[in-house]
DNA sequence: TTGTATGCGTTATCAT
DNA sequence: ATGATAACGCATACAA
């Protein structure tokens, strides 16, 4: 509201704008004494500069755009996508970056993710998406505006992944070094990350000799307990029941747990479970479900890294593919056969 | 990047600048069938304004800024939190407005949020916060800056608040319906927002002549499954024992349920139980938690009208504080007596 | 070392 | 009805 200007401060110095603008900068060419000086009557009158005027000026905003292409409502009310969010605004403040939230539409005007950028004139875009096929996004993974995505590689863009496949091996192992042999996976949505899990899940039991009846593989939907709970009853209605089922992710898994209640199997005496995120809430319940953890704290850092480096150094900056790995947590869920 | 700017659309209409500016701002003083021309030929090369430029020149940019002044992690992981600001950001964008996110800090530069906010020329604030006596906040709201806070109401300033005083009243009062006579409360960290339930929560109490042992209203913490746990532990070891405890929230309830059944109580035979917020965990628990579901779909839209009147109609405009009401779910936690 | 002048893209004022 | 021009706040090439 104050908005305290070069101009004022050049006023109050007796020196030129273009002056006090060096000052501000440690600029090379002016006298230390003079820069002191003219940085502590700006601080003292509580200067900031203008971004809107640096912006138009030097043609980059510091201000980084967060699409959210996400279905059903599980945009920030998702706590893996929330916790992504939440380490990369970290990492992108520290370095400097605002976050702008980046939508499909802006008053009456209908515009593309990338217009709605340019608009913005963001340095950069933090893709967080689930449907990639999305036209909004290949258009702006198209455009050459520095971003990075989330678990999604697009070609010549930079992106950090949760180790889908390994991750889902490393759980199956897991359950199977207990001897559970008899192994039932939901799987979510058949978006791209699901297509790795499923292809991680085969993978490991086709390396561990084991053979799974069709029947144990249904498909679920992500973070929502009612499909869970409806593929269960499917699964325990089976002649030959699986001992371990594995859930698209911990959310859904209440379903799950709440059915099982329901059809009088105690966990993990009765059939053993695993989930799939390693979200706060799974150490909350008891037993603690054994889950695999993903690292969003790490995926949204290091997401934050790649973009600023794409950002101030498109030269020398080359694109990466970065796998974050997990871990299993170790909870209660699985019970040695 | 490609950034058609003002002056191509010029070029290409053989017009001058001002002239396309009028058209694209459908102006009184211009030709109608020359404006529509200018406009066809701006859409068909993608023009879009530039956001910085015209913040400079118009003194708005058409951008609110977030505050998030949240305590140990509960910011976008909040579900209560999450759900405000999604609905806010969707009311915000029907009219125009982005939504950036506002910080203490800046790559190495500390500032305040009044700072931070005139250093991105927000038009107005959204204040999400917990500790209203933050001297960042109070700086905010001391300013003209146009500003709207939840669940906290300043002097001056618009807010919008869930009903805390009658929204407990109306729990506490649907329990004693049931036959409830001994009734524990868990409240949340002493913040204003706990402070009204516990006034609602004592107020009813002493309207339904119910007098509460001091030992059984307990501090808890909010979000927090570990402190519910010992806190119920707590409270099941009286001698005289509650017949229902109403826990802070929803997700803190989780480690209530869990120590419950670790003392060998079953909900809600042995004990009765309720929640707070509403959210869609409630629901996916076994039986349905009965908790009191905050419309925070509802407060996020009026927050943002309130905003968005507040920063369109500065003259005319009317601080209001508007309290949104909410309703108990009645699930199954809590036993007929 | 310091200051002058120019332009970023837009809107607004004032001529024409 | 249309256009030249100034100004928003800042950074920088260039002149002094």
């Amino acid at each position: 509201m104050l908005a305290v200007t070069l101009k004022q401060i050049a006023e109050a110095c007796n020196v030129s704008t273009a002056t006090v603008s060096k000052a501000l900068n440690y600029a090379s060419d002016i006298g230390a004494e003079k820069a002191e000086s003219i940085r502590r009557t700006a601080k003292s009158m509580g200067y900031f500069p203008n971004a809107a005027a640096r912006a138009l000026k030097t043609n980059h905003s510091r201000n980084i755009g967060v699409t959210f292409s996400l279905d059903r409502a599980i945009g920030l009310t998702h706590e893996y996508f929330a916790q992504i969010l939440e380490s990369f605004q970290l990492e992108a403040e520290t370095s400097g970056y605002d976050l702008t939230l980046i939508s499909r539409s802006l008053g009456k005007t209908v515009m593309s993710y990338l217009e709605h950028s340019i608009y913005r004139n963001c340095d950069g875009i933090f893709v967080l998406a689930q449907k990639f096929e999305d036209p909004s996004i290949i258009e702006l993974v198209s455009s050459k505006i520095p971003l990075v995505t989330i678990d999604y590689a697009f070609n010549g863009c930079s992106a950090v992944s949760s180790d889908n496949v390994n991750n889902m091996s490393g759980l199956v192992r897991y359950v199977h070094s207990l001897g559970h042999r008899k192994i039932a996976f939901i799987y979510g949505d058949k978006i791209d990350v699901t297509t790795r899990r499923i292809e991680g899940f085969y993978k490991t039991c086709g390396e561990l000799g084991l053979s799974i009846p069709h029947d144990y593989v249904v498909e679920g939907v992500y973070h929502c307990p009612e499909t869970s709970a409806a593929a269960t009853r499917k699964l325990m209605s089976l002649t030959d029941r699986p001992t371990c089922i594995m859930y698209p992710d911990d959310y859904s898994y209440i379903g799950g747990m709440n059915e099982l209640d329901r059809l009088g199997f105690s966990i993990p005496e009765d059939i053993s479970v695993t989930g799939f995120d390693g979200i706060s809430l799974s150490k909350g319940l008891r037993p603690n479900l054994t889950t695999f953890h993903q690292d969003s704290g790490a995926i949204g850092k290091k997401a934050a890294q790649l973009l600023v480096s794409a950002i101030e150094q498109p030269d020398k900056y080359k694109f990466e593919h970065v796998i974050i790995p997990g871990t299993v947590w170790e909870g209660g869920t699985v019970k040695k056969q």
